[in-house]
DNA sequence: CCTGGCACTCCAGGACTTTGAGTGCCAGTC
DNA sequence: GACTGGCACTCAAAGTCCTGGAGTGCCAGG
């Protein structure tokens, strides 16, 4: 019993792998022929029927071979696959090409080409969100007269300046303790905590001075709220076209449901969680009628240890996800560890 | 002679249209019902025998209708086409649309998209590129011990930032005058003109000043010089699969096109002059055998008068191109309006 | 210069057949 | 009980053949 069970895992395995590799439904014959199961197509046969009978495979008609469907591919990916590690070609390569970049703008676009070519799939970066990071410094800078200016610079890299009306000239005493104080409360800590850590800071000012520290919090904190909305960036979306004539009708759903920015998000925030930890959304799992053919692959990257944002990866559900997850997860440590510098 | 020439004119305007229109070889007969021409199907296949003599049309099999090749478009677009007007609703919702953009990011965000709605065709538009702006304002902030930030505020509302490193804590006076006379010299200037117009500058100070001065221009030249790599937007790309089952083999092409940015920002800018003057290339002449099947309509936009950047749509070159070109035509002179604000 | 007529071409699409991979099932064997 | 060989059956894909019809080029006559 137990035996059967695990050569049935064994032949849905099998299948995957086939037509994973030759994009034609997989027969018993040819199925003993490339992999030495010991047994005869009969038996093959059998396991199939049950196979199918449980939902993992199907046959598109009467009399053709077996399709792994949405739930084969899932049972193979939490069950079946071992994960491939990359070669070390391919570590050096990443290394080489993420460490060339300049700053931040640089890091995401190379990550996306890079991503792309690796899997040879769509490949699809979040931009870090302000909310996710935490803070590196804020500067704050008279411009003369009535006004000066905000500077914050967060862990990611990104910058965000805003100009602040003050009542009048503050004087730079008041100013320095200001700084000094901004930055004791809130460097390090994420965004979105930021109004929090900072809401008492008026209390240790004399009562002249309050209305100027008002006014630059103010600033600050609308400079968080603006939740720069989040983007992302695309890669690779020519490889659709390569993924051959039976996924050719699924191209132009998927280049729609790569525009729709929004849901994209969405899907990504839900299935991505934990930093390297590498989620996987096969076929009608991506609750989008438009990426009903298609398999999500994401990860979590980030800075320190937090998550700030997501990468990943679409294709046909007929992928090589070892393959593929080894892929995004070693990029997503990558560019974590950048982050992290 | 010349009324068989006028209507030879007429027949390849005529076949044009039917084409666009139906997406089959237009033959004879059709014609002469679907246009009243005041002649009989025969003569018109002796125009046609001679439009195709002149490599104007050309027939897909020994017995098919005719399909313009891309000469036919070229005449057909520099002779042919009558600008088609936008309809006074669709002028509202450009405006309307583009009126509530928040900032550069934003505008150029809504114009993609708004293109590749109008046009159903993929909306390109090229990010206005440091080195065709000009000055609004540059700032000059002391950030404390011998740090001073410098601040750039192009026409174009995109800002670059800087860290200067100089020698020694600077004066307010020498740094106010700074600011005064760099501003005075480069205010409306090109970015590109900047460096040659504040040459001079190190003169006019003092000479214990002057390495404070030189600091600061070389920070200022060094962040002209970035040339921030030209970066394009992309929307509508889902459209590519709209353009019907003939134009599929050509997505993918058309895909990989894309990711060639820099291939696209030379075509871009080799085709879109002046501003509010559209470009047109179609298949072959855009020199791009992944776009032998592809137009390009192009136009220049800015800012007060001056070209900063490009925009555009791709699409079959069975486009309705008196249409697409009035769009294309309309976005580039209400962003180039918003910008000029 | 235009037109009607005519012979010719050849693609598109339908009907039909063949082929072969693949299946399910059953009876027999270890 | 599990496996196997054999066998009849199914059905999509590919090939063949045929016909209809849209379209052409050309010519002789108005």
């Amino acid at each position: 019993m137990a035996v059967s069970e695990d050569r049935r895992l064994a032949v849905l395995r099998a299948i995957v792998e086939d037509y994973v590799q030759t994009r034609e439904p997989v027969g018993s014959k040819a199925l003993v022929e490339r992999h030495s199961l010991g047994v005869s197509p009969a038996t093959i046969r059998n396991d199939m029927a049950a196979l199918e009978e449980e939902g993992f495979i199907t046959q598109p008609h009467t009399s053709a071979g077996r399709v792994p469907t949405d739930k084969g591919y899932r049972l193979f990916v939490d069950r079946l696959s071992t994960v491939k590690p990359m070669s070390s070609a391919e570590r050096r390569a990443i290394e080489a090409l993420l460490d060339g970049a300049v700053d931040l703008d640089d890091v995401i676009d190379r990550t996306v080409r890079l991503l792309a070519q690796l899997t040879r799939q769509v490949a699809v970066v979040q931009y870090p969100s302000l909310t996710r990071s935490t803070v590196r410094h804020i500067e704050l800078v008279p411009l003369g007269g009535s006004r000066m200016l905000l500077v914050l610079i967060t862990n990611t890299g990104r910058v965000e300046q805003r100009v602040v009306e003050v009542g009048a000239d503050p004087g730079e005493a008041v100013l320095g303790e200001l700084r000094a104080r901004l930055n004791a409360v809130t460097t390090g800590r994420r965004l979105t905590d930021v109004v929090r850590s900072v809401s008492f800071l008026p209390t240790a000012f004399a009562p002249e001075d309050r209305p100027l520290v008002r006014s630059v919090l103010d600033a600050l904190e609308d400079s968080l709220a603006v939740e720069r909305e989040e983007r992302i960036v695309l890669a690779g979306t020519a490889n659709l076209a390569r993924s051959g004539p039976d996924f050719a009708r699924s191209i132009g759903p998927v280049l729609e449901a790569l525009e729709e920015q929004v849901i994209l998000l969405k899907l990504l925030s839900e299935m991505a969680g934990d930093l390297s930890e590498v989620g996987v959304r096969i076929g009608h799992e991506t609750a989008n009628d438009n990426l009903s053919e298609t398999a999500v692959i994401a990860s979590g990257y980030g800075s320190q240890g937090e998550v700030v944002a997501r990468l990943g990866v679409l294709g046909p559900t007929r992928m090589d996800y070892p393959m593929t997850m080894a892929a995004v997860r070693a990029v997503a440590r990558y560019v974590s560890r950048i982050l992290s510098m």
